[in-house]
DNA sequence: TAAAAAAACTAACACTTGTTAGTTTCCATG
DNA sequence: CATGGAAACTAACAAGTGTTAGTTTTTTTA
């Protein structure tokens, strides 16, 4: 295991922090009193309080994206493909739960990179919905407006940070599963 | 149709610049210049930027907790409760989409009403909970965990507000009977 | 152990925050 | 037209904001 650089720390905590309250009402006091240090000193490590929502929102972004990339270029057939998305959320979701409130809640609060998260997820909005265009046309599932469907599946696996921290003892693999079940079984002809 | 008090607009455009930024990244005077006045003119109608938020927010979750004792104490089965449930979170967050915005992910900046609105909620779940377990109990629906089954569920019913605005000709019996396929079907035996 | 580098500190800055006090303007009612 | 109340205004407050400069302490390296 890696061992955490003092960058690192400062921008897991603030991700913490910015999962209870939101990015805005976060100080830099506040987080300089849960690192144990005083705010100024944050400056010895961090660019700016920006820069740290920009770490947290960009890497998990371009995460997702990659993945994204990866299941497109499998040879599975379209439910084949939902589940590795399913799977893709679950896992980038449950290692780096605070992160993920700030993608789902603050991404409104970037500036200069907020252009390129947009595109970002348009893209992979756009990649999604093709999956399930391509899976409704061979007939593989059922002909359901892709759009509501794609909001429903989304924004579930969107959520999956505010709930799997209330599971103590969490497996993966039978989350992803109950999920699938969940989720496609319902448009699974 | 009633008219709109000085007081009722002020909180709306409110709730809709809370819905862009979030509570705590709009200010008094962003909301000021949204009315077209100073902001020190908003305290001839309201009495604080907290006493907005507490507005906005108790009105709609207590919406919610009338409509789900409602649909409680009808004799539907569970998944005519279900559909009930959907229809309900179809018509609130269609009525109230910037209020939506502010329930979902401001509640944690209320202060002296945060207990009895985390009250509220906790019943609303646990109602909702119990209503699953009966139909699993009853052999209705199939027998998955129901806390996987209403989360994914009430996420996708919470979203609403940010997807409804996006579809400019809305036809909330058709979205509600979309939904229904896709959250119930999934779980109907 | 001395020197260098890293990481903490104090003090302060310029600006923004929600809110109050006191005053003026607008407008409907007598 | 006079008047009283509603609703706007200006000015200011105390506290809090992100951040910088300069200094001291701690840790690592040679």
């Amino acid at each position: 295991m890696k061992i955490e650089t003092r960058q690192e720390e400062i921008i897991r905590v603030a991700a913490k922090l910015f999962k209870e309250k939101g990015y805005s009402a976060v100080t830099m006091r506040d987080l300089a009193k849960a690192m144990g240090i005083k705010a100024a000193s944050l400056y010895n490590h961090i660019k700016s309080k920006q820069d740290i929502l920009k770490t947290i929102i960009i890497s998990l972004a371009e995460e997702f994206t990659e993945g994204m990339l990866q299941i497109q270029a499998s040879n599975e057939n379209c439910i084949g493909k939902l589940n590795r998305i399913i799977e893709l959320h679950v896992k980038i979701s449950n290692q780096n739960i605070y992160g993920m409130a700030s993608l789902n809640n603050d991404w409104m609060h970037l500036e200069e990179k907020l252009e390129y998260y947009q595109q970002l997820r348009d893209d992979y909005e756009n990649d999604f919905r093709k999956i399930l265009e391509t899976g409704i046309a061979s007939g593989e599932i059922i002909n359901i407006k892709p759009e509501v469907m794609m909001f429903s599946i989304l924004t579930t696996l969107r959520s999956l940070y505010l709930w799997i921290p209330k599971k103590e003892d969490i497996n993966l693999d039978e989350l992803s599963h109950s999920l699938s079940q969940i989720l496609i079984k319902g448009i699974n002809k």
